[in-house]
DNA sequence: CCCCAGTCCTGCGGGC
DNA sequence: TGCCCGCAGGACTGGG
């Protein structure tokens, strides 16, 4: 499930095709549903075959490669796609391929297991609408604390929910939310209309922090083994988590037994000693002072 | 606007 | 041991 430490890992990993010139696309078939690209492989591969990439992006939890024609291929790998420059974890579930020249790496991959994922070539103008503000918010490791409580706090959503809609702030998903609720301890099902102006501010922190330590660790790989780094190493961020996947384990603040709910139809974790009650504990066991208070506008 | 359920898909693990 | 079923959830869609 790349969220946005695994998706930034894979565009970090995959730099070195800058300045490699795009010599042929191939869609790999196999025994599985061929896998959803737009447009069609014809003049997907028309479009992109002589161009040069220019340059590797990240937009939320997809990775952008930016062309010299000014269109961009963009990945979306949803559960468990990978973009890598070495041999996929196997053969049965490489989706795409595309051939290189006038670089080092001779060839980027796209494998997906579940082939959720999906891959679009997109003029400027396309990618301009496809990722215009009122469907993606503002990046994770980009937003304010203030911008964060005031795109969130008139909402009657719980925080959980509301952190992985990716209109509110992108690129956190099910694994991350569980983690930053936990290290700022917050209750998952609270209101955001709930929290205070302390409760955004450790929220901001959170968030930095867990999503910056899982990058430096290149991501969680789950049980499954399904994540993999471009060079098909898996990451170490599993080894740090406080709550994710962890029920009825010691909370590794309080040791009381971690916590399994759902909502929206997800799994959730959290401790309810350290994030709970509801309503009450403030965010620092510090009585705050009145300055710099987030007040939301409007 | 907000929220929920359904959809896509494959592999795995629990239960019988 | 083998089989079936449910679960995992990112993004989107349609309905209330």
């Amino acid at each position: 499930m790349p969220e946005l430490p695994e998706v930034e890992t894979m565009r970090r990993g995959i730099t070195p095709v800058i300045g490699a010139r795009i010599a042929d696309v191939k869609r790999i078939r196999s025994r599985h549903r061929p896998l959803v690209i737009s447009p069609a492989a014809r003049s997907f591969r028309r479009r992109a075959i002589g161009t040069t990439i220019a340059g590797v992006d990240r937009i939320g939890k997809r990775v952008v490669l930016q062309l010299d024609n000014h269109e961009a291929i963009v990945f979306e790998p949803r559960m468990t796609g990978l973009v890598l420059l070495t041999d996929p974890p196997d053969r049965d579930h490489l989706r795409l391929t595309i051939d290189l020249t006038d670089a080092r790496p001779r060839q980027l991959f796209y494998w997906d297991r579940r082939g959720l994922g999906h891959i679009d070539l997109l003029s400027a103008a396309e990618l301009a609408q496809r990722f215009a503000p009122d469907r993606i918010g503002p990046d994770a490791l980009d937003v304010t604390a203030r911008q964060l409580a005031n795109r969130l706090a008139s909402s009657r959503r719980e925080i959980k929910v509301a952190l992985l809609d990716q209109r509110s702030v992108a690129g956190i998903g099910n694994l991350y939310a569980s983690e930053i609720l936990h290290l700022a301890r917050i209750h998952p099902a609270i209101g955001c209309s709930a929290l205070t102006g302390d409760q955004w501010r450790a929220l901001h922190r959170a968030m930095r922090r867990v999503l910056n330590a899982a990058i430096r660790h290149e991501g969680s790989t789950l049980r499954d083994g399904t994540y993999r780094n471009a060079l098909n190493v898996a990451g170490g961020y599993q080894n740090h988590h406080r709550v994710y996947d962890r029920a009825n384990l010691p909370c590794p603040v309080c040791h009381r037994r971690v916590v399994r709910i759902v909502q929206a139809q997800r799994s959730t974790f959290f401790c309810p000693r350290c994030q709970g009650p509801r309503q009450t504990e403030s965010a620092s066991p510090v009585r705050r002072r009145e300055s710099g208070n987030i007040a939301p506008t409007r």
